[in-house]
Formats: structure tokens, C-alpha cells, sequence
DNA sequence: GTGAAAGCGCTAACAG
DNA sequence: CTGTTAGCGCTTTCAC
């Protein structure tokens, strides 16, 4: 089939133990030798096998990454940041795309773990018992970016979510809006769902504003949500004045629905949306959104997961970045 | 460290054919047997290494995967089919970024050689001799999804671009547009670039519609250059009543940038879009485009790419897919 | 400096 | 039906 070391072996006239040498770059090889081999090398096109590589050194170079939806804007940059990353730190990803599928989340854990990956990155937080154990059992390292599970063993790359919620909300209240409607996440999220809805709640109260209920949705963090539970708004008499999305592709669908039923944003209705995601440039009238910092989310995931990796860090501490309002056209002082 | 069919074996008391044998799911295995082997199973955890299985099979269940750029709606949505169809055909992916960088495309070929991936997937089309040569001494197919290099001997699934292109164009004219500009790709394109322009220009000659040199321009598929040169167009005296970017993004740079300049889509100037990514419902106003089939796109470039492996087809046809005008409500009839 | 030999975890003849 | 044996392609002692 393909070429082997041995043929580069006997193409040089040496050893397998010399080539062996020359392509991990050690030293104790005579020049010329050194020249034969890489000749030979050349003159084969020969590539070493990284399976048997893997399998005498016991280890693959490998990141397992699961991500809920890869169409995502949000998601699909995190990755981007993640493989740069790890390329640069000569890792690969084998990605997975449980589209919210449980199922499959198992299944390829599974993987993960016959795959020998070194690592593993998930980065989303629906995490039930049966995985858990399984993880736990798994004994390789496991970190989650943008997300934090309910299970507090797991270590988390994230923004404070609580207090981004409470400075997005804050931010529109000092525009002077009292109405403000929240779609918020999914309640069974621990970051996404609960924190930021805690965030919005609290931002409420400390600046003596009364909670209401009918103000407040909670949505998939999807487009489509966000268009149909703004609708749900829009039948009311006393309309909200803004509008706080906790993800940016709600905020989208949101907008789309205010536009959609005649409304201007932000002339009528105000909005704010979450994650930073390129999309909010995108769209007219472009969207002020709490943004997360994504590129440095991913960077900061492969970094310190390495670090587990290299037995050098054993925190089970949360990695807690910063948070920056991105202050766009979609929002108007009332 | 990790538990190996050896600890099996002792566990249920048999050798270690025995364990591979129920592992791989033969008969010729006494059923008393089998529940003791995957008792031991179970109770060690045992996940069979892949990497070991890989080695002696000679078969790695690996597809390599070159995108261009991650953070791309068109792009994770192709990649997304992609990695649903490979992974109910029980391959997995190994997924690269090469952001543009040529070297970069190099380094990951290299990678995926030594990896033994099974088969690649590349999804942009500045291939250069080098790379060229490399990949035919690779002896691994190689697929092209969405693109077509200028190398006759590569296989693509594509639609048919210049077709696509010409009723695009030919929908413009019928809507009775006359200045029609054209934002379009890089000409050392063969499908996005160069193709789609002979569609525009034929379809302009076809219908007796005079070409008109300032009305063309060519950018990088990115949403900026589309913004930047329609920008060139408003400065016009004679403004286009009509705009065709040959991909989504540019077309949304388009609007964007008529929008800001105070004028209207539809009502002053129509846009049509090329690749229907999402992106296209997404946005106010909804962007007519020439919608290629995104996600069939995905599946069959996977299930050709496995046909090629399996040495069932020796085409070395491409493969057209149909596209599709979807009317939305950025074009207006004259 | 260099090579012979053992072994990484598994499967695949080949016997029995 | 079940086990023994020999590799898959590479790295790594351990001698020379």
C-alpha cells in the first residue's frame, strides 16, 4: 500500500531505528546519513503513520469538539477560534454536531473515547445524569466553553452572565426605558437560562422597577423564537419600549418581527441582544449587543484545556472573561 | 492507563480473539461466552482503540475537511450536512481552517496523509501546481464541494454556475432592470468567478442589453467588498436600478450599503444574491437568491466521496446539482 | 553514532 | 466454537 519507514529504510541503506531518528529530529545521526535519509524520504514521498505513532507513544494530538449546531454564526466562530488554536499548538479536532440530540451526544463521546482524544471540548450544557458518569468515568479532560452545565464539577470557559444580563438591562434603563420585555433563555440553562435572566431581574429591582410578568418570554435562542415571542409582545395594548434578547439570533428574529408588524427599531422599540455575534453588524438597524469575547473564549478553551492535558493545571475553577456592551443603532433613549 | 482487550480477556476468562470477536459482533460465539465478555465489558469500561484497529485494518474511518472560512453561513451550513452524512455513514471528520493562507493548506494536506484519512474534502478553489501535484501523489480521493478548481482532473459538486448565473441575471431583465450591475468573484475562480460572470454577460447579450464595462466589479465573496464596491456604483450619475452580487454576502454588503446612503431595497435599487445561506431570510429586507442546494450539496459530496473509496465509481465527472431562484423581497419590477 | 529486537492494542489466518 | 501466533508501522531500550 502506501510507503513505510522500512522502505525509507532500505532506500538509505539504513536502519528503520535511523529514519526513526531523523524524523524526530534527534540528533546522534551522521550528517550524511541525515542527507540519505531525507532523500530517500523525499524520493518515496513518504509520510510516517500518525495511527502507529499514536499507538506506541499513546498519544493522538487529537481534541474531540461537540457543538450543538454548527450553522450557528455564534458557535461556527467559537470553532473557528478553537482550530486555529489548536493548530498552532499541532492539535486536530474531530468535530461533532449533535444537532440537540442526546442520543448522539453519547455516541460520540463514545468516539471521543475509542479515538483516544486527548481532550474534549462541549459547548453546550445540557448535560444529563448518564453523561455525566460517563464523562466522569472517561478520564479525559473536559471543558466547556461558553457554557456551563448544572453539575459544578465541570470547568467552564464563560463570560459572567449574570452580570452581563444585569449591565445589558441596566444599559436600558439609564435610556430611560421602564417597559422592558426579556426573552430569555432556556430556564433548565444554568448560564444561558438561569443567570441571565437572574441578571435581567435584579437590574430591574435595583433601579425600582417593577417586574412584570407578561414581559418576560424564554425562547431557544433561535432566530424563530425570538420572531414569535416578540409577537406575543406586540399583541399587547402597553407594548414594551425595548426589548432585551439574550442571544443575538432572538434579538435578529425580534427585530425582524417589529419591522414586520410596521415598527421601527429603535424609533418604536428598542432592542438588545447577547453574544456578539458578527450578525449584529450585519443587520440594519445593526444591533447593540452584550458581547462575549469569542475569539479570546476559544483561544482561552484550547489553552487551558492543554494545560489539564499536561497535568499542569488542576483547578476546577470557572475561567470568567470579560464582558463588553457593543453600543450599535438599535436602541434610543426614551 | 486505559483498559486494553488483554484486561478484558482475563476478566471474562477467554482469549482475546474471543473479546474482538463479540466486539466485532461475529457469530461462532457461544452466547454464555459472548454475556461474559460483555459483562467484563461493562464492568472495565472498555472501549476498543481505535487507533490499534486503524492500524491493523488499514482503515481509519477518517474524512479530511478544508474549508476556507469557518465563521461562513455557506460554508458551516455545508459542513454541518457534511458532518451528519459522514457520521451516519460511520465516518468522522477532521476538520481545518485555512483562513485564505495557501501554507496552511499545505501543512493540513500533509496532516491528513499522515492521518490516513480515507478520503478529503475541499471546499475553495485556489489550488496551485504545487498543491496540485501533491494531492495526485496522494492517492487518497479528493472531492471538491461547492467549488471547481481550473484542474480538469478534480471531481466538484457543484451547481451549474454559469447557468445559474444567467438566470439570475435573465430574472433582472425580465423584471424590465436595464443597468444591472455586477458584483462579482475572483476571476481566477473558475465557478464563482469566472463562470457566473459569462452567465451575467451572456444573458445581458442574449436579451439585447448592452454591456456596460463601469458596471462591473469583483470582490472576495466577503459582506466588505460587497459594501465597498456597491459604494463605487452610488457615485454613479447613473445609478444601477439593479444589482446582482454572485454571492449572499456581497449582496447583503449591497444592501447595506444602499441602505446607508439613504436609499431603499427595493424601491431604488434591486439586489439579487448567489448561495441562498440562511443569511438571506435573516435580514430586512429579505434577499432574493440564487439558491444552490446547501445541504443536498453536503450529502452528496460525502456519499460520492465514499463511492470513490469504496472504488465503486471512477467518474471523473462533476457532479451538477440544480439551482433555484428564491424570490424574496429585494428586487422590484421596473 | 547505529542497529536488533521488543512491543504499543488490536485483528486475522490457522489450527484444533 | 475457541485459542495461538503473527503481524499492522512505528518508537525505544539496549547493546555494539
Amino acid at each position: 500500500m502506501s510507503v513505510k519507514i522500512k522502505d525509507v529504510a532500505k532506500r538509505a541503506g539504513v536502519s528503520t531505528t535511523t529514519v526513526s531518528r531523523v524524523l524526530n529530529g534527534e540528533k546522534y545521526v551522521r550528517e550524511e546519513l541525515k542527507d540519505r535519509v531525507n532523500q530517500a524520504i523525499e524520493d518515496l514521498g513518504y509520510a510516517p503513520s500518525h495511527i502507529a505513532r499514536s499507538l506506541v507513544r499513546n498519544k493522538t494530538n487529537l481534541l474531540g469538539v461537540i457543538v450543538p449546531d454548527l450553522t450557528s454564526s455564534f458557535y461556527s466562530t467559537i470553532l473557528s477560534s478553537i482550530e486555529q488554536t489548536a493548530a498552532s499548538n499541532h492539535y486536530n479536532l474531530l468535530v461533532c454536531n449533535i444537532s440537540e440530540d442526546i442520543d448522539k451526544e453519547f455516541k460520540y463521546l463514545n468516539i471521543f473515547k475509542e479515538m483516544r482524544v486527548e481532550g474534549i471540548i462541549i459547548m453546550h450544557e445540557k448535560i444529563n445524569e448518564d453523561i455525566r458518569n460517563f464523562i466522569e468515568k472517561l478520564k479525559i479532560p473536559v471543558i466547556f466553553s461558553s457554557v456551563k452545565p448544572m453539575d459544578q464539577s465541570f470547568v467552564s470557559v464563560i463570560v459572567d452572565d449574570y452580570a452581563a444580563a444585569y449591565d445589558a438591562t441596566t444599559y436600558l434603563i439609564g435610556l430611560g426605558h421602564k417597559q422592558i420585555a426579556f426573552i430569555g433563555g432556556d430556564m433548565r440553562d444554568m448560564t444561558s437560562g438561569q443567570n441571565r435572566y437572574s441578571g435581567y431581574r435584579n437590574a430591574l429591582a435595583d433601579h425600582g422597577i417593577k417586574f412584570v410578568h407578561e414581559l418576560v418570554r424564554f425562547g431557544d435562542y433561535k432566530v424563530n423564537s425570538g420572531y414569535a415571542l416578540m409577537g406575543e409582545f406586540l399583541r399587547y395594548k402597553h407594548k414594551p419600549t425595548a426589548v432585551f434578547a439574550v442571544s443575538d439570533d432572538m434579538a435578529i428574529g425580534a427585530v425582524n418581527c417589529i419591522i414586520d408588524h410596521g415598527l421601527k427599531v429603535p424609533e418604536d422599540i428598542s432592542v438588545v441582544g447577547f453574544d456578539g455575534s458578527q450578525m449584529t453588524e450585519l443587520v440594519r438597524p445593526r444591533i447593540t449587543s452584550m458581547e462575549q469575547p469569542i475569539q479570546r473564549m476559544g483561544e482561552v478553551t484550547v489553552e487551558t484545556l492543554l494545560q489539564f492535558i499536561a497535568g499542569e493545571k488542576r483547578t476546577a475553577e470557572d475561567i470568567i472573561l470579560g464582558h463588553r456592551l457593543a453600543v450599535r443603532d438599535s436602541c434610543r433613549p426614551l
